[in-house]
This record gives C-alpha cells, sequence and structure tokens, in this order.
RNA sequence: GGAGCGGUAGUUCAGUCGGUUAGAAUAUCGGCCUGUCACGCCGAGGGUCGCGGGUUCGAGUCCCGUCCGCUCCGCCA
C-alpha cells in the first residue's frame, strides 16, 4: 500500500480524495483540533482533526496518535481556511481533512527525532541508522546514487559495455592494501580473499574478448579509515580492448558530464583540462590539486642555494631537496600571529620543521615595509628576486617550505587547501582534471625496493623491456587519474598485455619468479594465449555522490558504513563467533586481542 | 602505531579556582488553549558526569590508565 500520488501534495489536488501513507512526522493539539504532519517518500503533509468534522471514532483514534507512529490516512485535500496558509508550511496552502485513518504501527519515544536540523552525535546516528536514514537529507542523498548509477549503467549500454559480475570470494589479488580473509571449510588453513578491486577479472575479461566490461562492483581493503575512505566501497569498474588513454578518458568525460548535466544542471568544461604528473607537483604539490584555489607553489630553490641561511641552502642544493614558496595574497592583512603559529603546527604533521613566512606591508619600502623572522638571514637582493618571483603585492603573506621535496609538497600542499578553506579563497564550483603522465615507480626507501605508484599491471609508455629495466625511475606509466575539486574520484591505466613486459615490472619490484607463480600464475598463464591490448578505469561511486551532494563524510552516501574502527554499531559487527563454528573451519582458538 | 578534539538527563549542551541538593533547552508524561506548522503557557518525572584507579577533608572538575566517537598523520597503487 502507498500513497496514490506522486510529487508534492498541492493546489491541483483541490477536490481529490488521496490516501497517504507514512509516519506521523508532527502532532500538535490546539483546543480540540489535532494537526498531523505525516512523512511519506513524497514529503511532509499537513492533516487536521477536528470534532466538528469527524466522527467521535475517528478524532479518539486521533487522539491516541504519537510521532513516528505509522499510519494510512485517507482523506479529502481542500484549500486551507483563509488567514492560515503558511507558505513555510511543506503543503503550504493545502491540508487534508481525514476521512478514514488506519495505524499501521506504533513507535516508542525515539532517543532523537529523523528531522534535518536535528543535530545528534555521529555514533547514535549509526547504532540507529534506520532512524537516521528517515531524514529527507539522507533520501535525497541515496535517491541521487540510485539516479547517477542509472545514468551510469544506461551510458555504458549505450556504448557496447556488458555488465559482468566478479566474485567477491576470490584469491588474495596484489593490490597495495590489507586484505579481508574468509576461511575456507573445505580446505582447513586456507582463505579466500575479498576484493581490493576487481582488477585480474576485468583484465581476464578483455582476454575472453568480452572487450567491453562494466560492473558496479564492492570492493574490500582493511586497512585504517578517514572521512573519506571506508572498508568496504563501490567503484564503477569498467575495462576495454584494442582502446587507447584517448578513449577511455573521452568516454568518462562524457559521463561525467552527462551526469552532472542531467542529475545537477551543471555544464562542466569540454574537454576537462589536463595536466601532466610533474607539473601538478611543481604548481601544487600534490597529484590532485583542486583547481578552485587559486594559489600556486613556486619554485625558489635556484635563488637561494648560495644565501649563508642554512635552512634555505641545504635543500636547494640537494638533489632530493626544494625551496618553494606559497604568496597569498592579502593574507598578512588577514593572517595573526597566533593564526600563523597555527599554520606552523599544521605542516608540522607533514614533517616540515618550521614554516618560515614573510609579510609584505609597503614593498616599496624595501626590507624596512618586509616582516618576517628569517630577513635577517638574507641579503637584499635575493629577497627582491624572491618577491618578483611570487609577484609580491602589498597586504600579501608568503609561506615558505624548505626541506626534503616529499615534505616540502606535502606541507604546502596541505597548507594550500586549508588556506583555501580558512580564507574562502575557492572559486567555482566544479573544477574537473585529468592527472596524466605518471611515473611507472617510486623508490621506498624505508624498504629499498621500487614500488608501482599504479599497480603492477599497468604498461609502461615505451614497450622497451631492456630500456624499462634499465632505468624504472625514468618510466612513465600510461595511467590517469580524473579529479574532481582536489578529490581522487578515480583512476586507470592501459595494462600490459604481454608477458614479457609484465614479468620485467614484476622483476623490477622485486617479486621473484615464484612468488608471481604463486600469487597470479593464472593471470600470467592467461596473457600468453591471446591477449588484445586493453585499458580501463575505476571511478569511486561513494566519493563521486559525497561530492555531489555536497557532504562532508563518506558515511553520509553509504546507507550502513563502518565507524574509524571498522565497526557497525547497528549490529555490533564484528561479533565472536561460536567455538563450533570456529572449529568447523578449523580454527581452533579465537585469540582477543590484548 | 601516533597526534588533536570530544564523551554530563532520552537528545543537544553549560558546569568558573576542586566546595551546598549537578543545571538549561528540547524530548517524554499530565493540564490549558479552535488554525498550529521549531507555536505558546502551567506542572511533573528523568543523572553509573564513558569505565577503572589515584591525589584530596572533599573530584563532573586535578593526575594515571582504559574504552568509545570524530578529524588528521602513518597506512590506503
Amino acid at each position: 500500500m502507498r500513497s496514490n500520488y506522486s510529487g508534492h501534495l498541492n493546489e491541483t489536488f483541490i477536490g481529490k480524495t488521496v490516501v497517504i501513507c507514512g509516519w506521523v512526522h508532527y502532532r500538535r493539539d490546539l483546543g480540540g483540533l489535532i494537526f498531523l504532519e505525516v512523512r511519506d517518500r513524497t514529503g511532509l503533509v499537513q492533516v487536521v482533526f477536528s470534532p466538528q468534522e469527524q466522527s467521535k471514532e475517528l478524532f479518539s483514534l486521533a487522539e491516541e496518535i504519537r510521532k513516528e507512529y505509522v499510519v494510512q490516512i485517507t482523506g479529502l485535500v481542500r484549500k486551507r481556511p483563509a488567514g492560515t496558509e503558511n507558505p513555510e508550511s511543506p503543503t503550504g496552502a493545502v491540508e487534508i481533512s481525514v476521512t478514514q485513518m488506519v495505524i499501521l504501527s506504533r513507535a516508542e519515544p525515539l532517543p532523537f527525532y529523523p528531522d534535518d536540523h536535528q543535530t545528534v552525535t555521529e555514533e547514535l546516528r549509526l547504532k540507529y541508522r534506520y532512524l537516521d536514514l528517515r531524514r529527507p537529507d539522507m533520501f535525497s542523498r541515496f535517491k541521487l546514487r540510485t539516479e547517477v548509477i542509472r545514468v551510469m549503467r544506461s551510458y555504458l549500454e549505450e556504448h557496447g559495455f556488458l555488465d559482468i559480475e566478479t566474485p567477491i570470494l576470490t584469491k588474495a589479488t596484489p593490490e597495495g592494501a590489507r586484505d579481508y580473509l574468509v576461511p575456507s571449510r573445505t580446505y582447513p588453513g586456507s582463505f579466500f580473499a575479498l576484493p581490493q578491486s576487481p582488477q585480474l577479472f576485468k583484465q581476464l575479461l578483455m582476454m575472453s574478448g568480452f572487450e567491453r566490461y562494466y560492473q558496479i562492483a564492492r570492493c574490500f581493503r582493511d586497512e585504517d579509515l578517514r572521512a573519506d575512505r571506508q572498508p568496504e566501497f563501490t567503484q564503477l569498474d569498467l575495462e576495454a580492448s584494442f582502446i587507447n588513454e584517448e578513449f577511455i578518458i573521452t568516454l568518462i568525460e562524457e559521463l561525467i558530464r552527462r551526469i552532472f548535466a542531467s542529475l545537477l544542471s551543471v555544464t562542466l568544461p569540454n574537454p576537462f583540462p589536463r595536466m601532466t604528473y610533474q607539473e601538478a607537483i611543481s604548481r601544487f604539490g600534490i597529484d590532485r590539486p583542486d583547481l578552485r584555489n587559486p594559489l600556486e607553489i613556486v619554485e625558489i630553490s635556484d635563488l637561494v642555494q648560495a644565501v649563508e641561511f642554512k635552512v634555505f641552502s641545504g635543500p636547494a642544493n640537494d638533489p632530493d631537496g626544494r625551496v618553494a614558496a606559497l604568496r597569498v595574497p592579502n593574507g598578512g592583512e588577514r593572517l595573526s600571529r597566533k593564526e600563523i603559529d597555527d599554520y606552523t603546527n599544521f605542516v608540522g604533521m607533514f614533517g616540515a620543521k618550521g614554516l618560515a613566512y614573510i609579510k609584505v606591508n609597503r614593498r616599496s619600502e624595501g626590507r624596512e615595509g618586509l616582516q618576517s623572522p628569517i630577513l635577517k638571514f638574507l641579503p637584499d637582493e635575493i629577497i627582491q628576486a624572491i618577491l618578483d618571483r611570487v609577484q609580491a603585492t602589498d597586504g600579501d603573506i608568503i609561506f615558505f617550505g624548505a626541506d626534503k621535496a616529499k615534505v616540502v609538497n606535502d606541507s604546502l600542499a596541505a597548507l594550500r587547501n586549508k588556506l583555501g578553506q580558512d580564507l574562502g579563497l575557492l572559486q567555482g564550483e566544479w573544477k574537473p582534471l585529468w592527472v596524466v603522465d605518471f611515473p611507472m615507480f617510486e623508490w621506498d626507501a624505508n624498504h629499498k625496493r621500487w614500488q608501482a605508484v599504479h599497480h603492477p599491471f599497468t604498461s609502461p609508455q615505451s614497450m622497451d623491456v631492456a630500456a624499462v629495466e634499465a632505468n624504472p625511475g625514468e618510466c612513465t606509466a600510461r595511467a590517469y587519474d580524473i579529479i574532481l575539486n582536489g578529490t581522487e574520484l578515480g583512476g586507470g591505466s592501459i595494462r600490459i598485455h604481454n608477458p614479457e613486459m609484465q614479468q620485467a615490472v614484476f622483476r623490477i619490484l622485486g617479486i621473484e619468479k615464484e612468488e608471481a607463480e604463486e600469487r597470479f600464475g593464472f593471470f600470467l598463464d592467461a596473457l600468453k594465449y591471446g591477449c588484445p591490448p586493453h585499458g580501463g578505469l575505476a571511478i569511486g561511486l561513494d566519493r563521486l555522490i559525497m561530492l555531489m551532494s555536497g557532504s562532508t563524510s563518506i558515511r553520509d552516501v553509504i546507507a550502513f558504513p563502518k565507524t574509524q574502527t571498522a565497526s557497525c554499531p547497528l549490529t555490533s559487527a564484528p561479533s565472536t563467533v561460536p567455538v563450533e563454528q570456529l572449529k568447523e573451519l578449523g580454527i581452533r582458538t579465537a585469540v582477543k586481542p590484548g
């Protein structure tokens, strides 16, 4: 049984009899009158009972009604009496005069009311998630989610993609993250892994000749959570054969443009801007810059190589070092000493040992017009050169990073984001971006080995196996990431499609032949039997919905998310299991943590 | 593994320098009100101050430990 109309109840319904089913959202007695607001999937509906209009039985039933009772009401839509219309009210100038009502179920007083302006702790929201999800805000997010998926499916099917499911119980895949494991009953001591992504399966589907595949795929990674990271999340995963980077980039751009145009009435640029990895790092210190933020990082290593000030000259002369500046227009006037101290602590989180700055009060006065603890270490001409380089004007503040390049990039990139937020510098609403030409490998100093920047199946731009092996650090990958407002929406690559290159990449990554055989011999075998050139991409669906709905947490677009410690307050998962169950799985003791 | 913030009534929070019986709003329950719509008015009930230990004549408040939530670092290609 459902409400027999759709859309908001309004004046066009006057004189009609309607049936609404829903929750009593609000109740108010006034004198002899009883007012209800009933919430169904279309919104709120104003309902009135008066002892003059309703039968004695019906009115006494109305007296029993409490908030959140589930009712079915039949009634006549009518104009409200003159002078009682309220444009703020959900149904404005109309209301329902009840002819019949059934209480479908009763409700105890709620721990909190599912109202959009009610704020409760997240823990409580998750414990009573079914109440939290009654809020119109939450409903509209999941409605948007459904619509986005619908556009994705119809778009990809128009382009000849097949929706194919891949296993959830599978073999540990060689992604970077920790696996969730599931013990096998039939093979005691052996485990399935939940997929971190359908990577190998979608490549196998290309080898099967399916040519174009997609899936709205659940992925699992047992790593610590963040506001935009959940241990299980959903990707739009796709792969195609006999294609190149342009095909995927164009395909995805067009899809994202269609989603934004049809669901948000937003016109995104055509084409999306592109930037190389090198340029992104150099200008923004990060491979996913938020282009709404006008601030840019400016290289000044070359200017300070010869200065006495070791804090600058040290990194400036270190091949792994970097000295860079971030100019904040009018920042000198807007930032207090305490705020600068706070930013200094902030960049400390990223390894920066301090945060040098110069306040530009009056440039025309030279050194006297500046304010900074580091001025005394720098000669006039260097100061002028720096001011020229960053195009400083009166009122600006210039922040400096000088350290290992990674520390400078991480800290100035984070500072740039924070200043953008704090000072309200962001311009424009939606700024998509492709980042391309990623390096293939990154030297991991801790473990003294090369690591794949994307994953080990990404194709290098050079198909010369010997050249790639000779100089992994110089090797560029056929990989591309799509960024929206500083969030990594997704990424992909053209894959390796011949066994020789694949084995070379494993060698570079220090994966021994036996290990490669053991972990994905099936995949290496498959590569031998005719593999088309192919590539694809995956888009984080939850993150996309999060951005589109203006949510600040990925949990707000997942119906039943986990807390930061990867537990579920609603179901109390994870939980212990009966010893019998463990025995069947060949697990002898449950080890309690601590 | 680490840093920060928080945990007090069903809920959201206040609680000063350690000092009387721990407060407010809201919700709940009862009463009043014939057009409310975050209505209003009167009244009532409602507390393991996250948990454990310590200091003290005395702890919501100070100290130590611990659990939980959130944000971040590490981690997550």
